[in-house]
DNA sequence: CCCCGAGCTGAGCAAGCGCTTAGAGCCTTG
DNA sequence: CAAGGCTCTAAGCGCTTGCTCAGCTCGGGG
């Protein structure tokens, strides 16, 4: 039986998986605390003081504030790799399924681009250890898009001179979202995940003549 | 008569004009520790050590740590706005002032990759007044590469149905090679911008029927 | 020869940091 | 109702932070 972690409409809420719901409010807590000001300006007593509960409270659910950073990055960068292998293996053309995999992933970066901020910005911060781990699971979101371009490239569909270089600019591009979506802006979610799969068909599409 | 601020080659030097020279070497020692671990991690004994000095000699050059940040960013950020307007007010067709504005702007980016994160990624570090002075310089930096997709556009050689999005993901994209270049690894920031300018084209081309 | 201002250092201050500890409150179990 | 365990708080420890200040050094002008 799922509770938190399921919604009515069956997708999984942000941190449903967060157990107990004081481990969870501060970790949203931590969240938009690192995402506003980053991770080393942030002090425990203002997570603690968002989450409504005294600096020492931390340490009940948390041994240190870089264990908090390490469950934002890994539980964001789980759902990130999720997106991407979710599109490389659905079905269709490589062109539908290079499209779905840059909406869905832009739809993320913009939709929670508090987080997202966090999981792609504050690699640096984590302990060395944590860190390999994290780049273990970006080599597989890179491996998944590659894919892609590598079957596109193979059947006629995409004129791709440089597989790996374009691998990085698409995945560049994307992360990128995080940095500059504003949520009080003009443009939904959708609508960059739209222009930006647009955009990146355009760069890999065979000219046609 | 020029001194530090031009090589023998006449490219202009990257720090030539902050003077005199004890400024310049805390500058570049806190260009490097910024980007290594970034503003708020990095500590004043840190920057003043990295330079050979004692903690107080900062203060002697700079009144803050901010004001160090904001000279290094002001620096940057002028360099950024003067590719972009030179790329933009260059001969030739929207097209070859496209692929120069990408070729240089990218070249930048992984050349100087460390002066480059701590202007891209430190934004929010700068005091107030500071920011907003160079917000505007980066709304120049925007309009510039607009205007030239605009031309594009209005002479038949583009088809950009959004200019203002299509502009704001050209930069993006740009910006965030300072992210992930890597000096050691295998590509030189000539071959990064060439691959750039190559995708931004096609980005943006009229498809030939 | 002495003085002087500029550049720099050693020592250190007040404030804020991550984290710990002793114990209070309260829910569960028998 | 008593015992035990879990969650949380008030207080604070040891340390580091950005920054200050009295005084040392040293080249150039009277």
């Amino acid at each position: 039986m799922r509770t938190a972690e399921q919604t009515a409409d069956g997708e999984s809420a942000p941190w449903g998986e967060v157990e107990p719901e004081a481990a969870r409010r501060l970790l949203v807590a931590a969240v938009e605390a690192f995402a506003e000001r980053g991770y080393h300006a942030t002090t425990t007593r203002d997570i603690a003081s968002r989450a409504g509960m005294s600096p020492a409270a931390l340490y009940i659910h948390y041994k240190t504030k870089e264990e908090l950073l390490h469950r934002i990055s890994r539980i964001g960068h789980d759902k990130a790799l999720e997106i991407l292998t979710a599109a490389a293996d659905g079905g269709g053309t490589a062109a539908e399924r290079l499209a779905e995999a840059v909406r869905a992933f832009v739809r993320w970066h913009a939709e929670r681009h508090t987080t997202a901020r966090v999981v792609q910005y504050e690699l640096d911060a984590l302990a060395p250890e944590h860190r390999t781990e994290i780049v273990g699971l970006r080599r597989r979101s890179d491996a998944a898009v590659r894919r892609i371009l590598g079957d596109g490239v193979r059947d006629g569909e995409f004129d791709v001179p440089d597989v790996p270089g374009t691998t990085l600019a698409v995945l560049s591009l994307c992360i990128d979202v995080a940095r500059w979506f504003n949520a009080a802006g003009r443009r939904t979610p959708e609508e960059v995940g739209a222009l930006y799969a647009d955009l990146v068909l355009r760069m890999v599409s065979a000219q046609k003549e």
